[in-house]
Order: structure tokens, then sequence, then C-alpha cells
DNA sequence: CTGTATCCATGACGATACTG
DNA sequence: CAGTATCGTCATGGATACAG
């Protein structure tokens, strides 16, 4: 998803996950009221469309970062919630949060 | 030089620093041996194009990541370094650097 | 409810040549 | 040495309709 970068540095693969134009946004909002469901974050994440939220959860779950959860029903019944790494990943993008609010 | 986000929080706008291509590799080029010249730099950060580079530090400089000394000399000679803001930025980066390489 | 299938716009990125 | 001027490409993001 992103474009070739010249370096594989650290930062530049953490930037597959926040690069996005959503990701972060889907990740503070599982973290605030995980397990969540498709429809509870496609209001959490105002102004995605499903598109972009499939694209974006399939991403964040590629990378382990989210996890889901399948009730196999009719009608369907999903819930996903952030995995351990995903978790790991919060406190820094607050700490990213804090610096950008008060530098730019 | 990003797209519009849906919100504008602190990481959104940090992004705007991080985010393109080479930006990253500027800064850690810049804050390995500062002040570096233009041509230093471009070494340093291979594979980028002189209108990379060039689009590059103009952003930064805007954002004051970066400062510029012009020594107005022919032929030209001109320095660049991190503003402390900009040497604010680098400890942060080390963070996600190290995240990236231990969780992706 | 939770997605997928299409098709399209935009802008980031780049190759190349040129300049003071 | 340190840039600018042009012009092309392609991935990201999105609107809309439809499906199980």
């Amino acid at each position: 998803m992103e474009k070739k970068r010249p370096f594989d540095c650290g930062v530049t693969r953490s930037m597959e996950v926040i690069g996005g134009k959503w990701k972060i946004n889907i990740l503070w909002a599982i973290s605030r009221g995980e397990p969540i469901r498709f429809n509870q974050l496609k209001r959490a994440v105002q102004g995605i469309t499903n598109v972009m939220l499939t694209r974006s959860l399939k991403e964040l779950i590629a990378y382990n970062l989210v996890k889901k959860k399948d009730f196999n029903t009719i009608p369907p019944h999903v819930e996903y919630s952030l995995t351990e790494k995903g978790a790991s990943l919060v406190p820094i993008l607050r700490t990213l949060d804090q610096w950008g609010k008060k530098n730019l």
C-alpha cells in the first residue's frame, strides 16, 4: 500500500501501518471501545466508506495488529479488537500525537 | 502534500512530516552529520533526485524542522541542519524505528 | 449486517534536461 | 554547486451499486 522506500528502516515499516488515511483512526476507535462491530466502527470513524473500512481492516489484520472474531451468524456479526502488537503501538501513537499538537 | 484526513489529530499532523517517501531519511541524514551540504545530503540519501530533495527540504523548512544557511557565494554553498523542533522529533522516530523492527 | 465489484479522479513521485 | 521546468506514471483513495 505504500510506494517503495529507499531504505528498509523500522520507521519505514511502521509507516505501512500508520501511513494510510484511515488506519490510525481505526486503531484509535478500536482501542477506545473494543471489541467493536463493523458498523459501530464505521460510525466511529466518520466519513469512511465500506470499501475503505474493509480494505484498512484487512491490512491491519494482515499486520496482526487487529484481530477479527466472526460469529458466523445470519445476519452477520463480527467483532474487531486489538492484538497485543496493536495495543503496543497505541502508546507510541500517543507520543506522536502530543508532538504533533505541540509542534505543528 | 498529504491527502486530507478525517480528523485533525496530532498524529495526522505529524504524518505530514514523516509521511513522505524521503523526509525521514533526510532528517536522519542531517542529524547524523549536521550541518550538511546539498550534494552531501544527496549522496547520503541514496536514490533521491534533485527534484525530490529540493521539494522535501522545502517542506521540512516550512515546518521549521530544518534550517538552511546560504553563504551566497558563487559557486553556491548552502548548509542544512536541524532546528530544535526537528531535533525533538528524532527520538520519537527512533522509538517508531524500534517498534517497526520488532513488530513488522 | 458485513461486506465485494467496478470504475474513476487526484496527486505524489520521478526522469530528464536545463540554469545562474 | 544548488537548484528549476516539464511532463509522464501509477498507487491511493473514493462513489456507487450490488451480494450473501
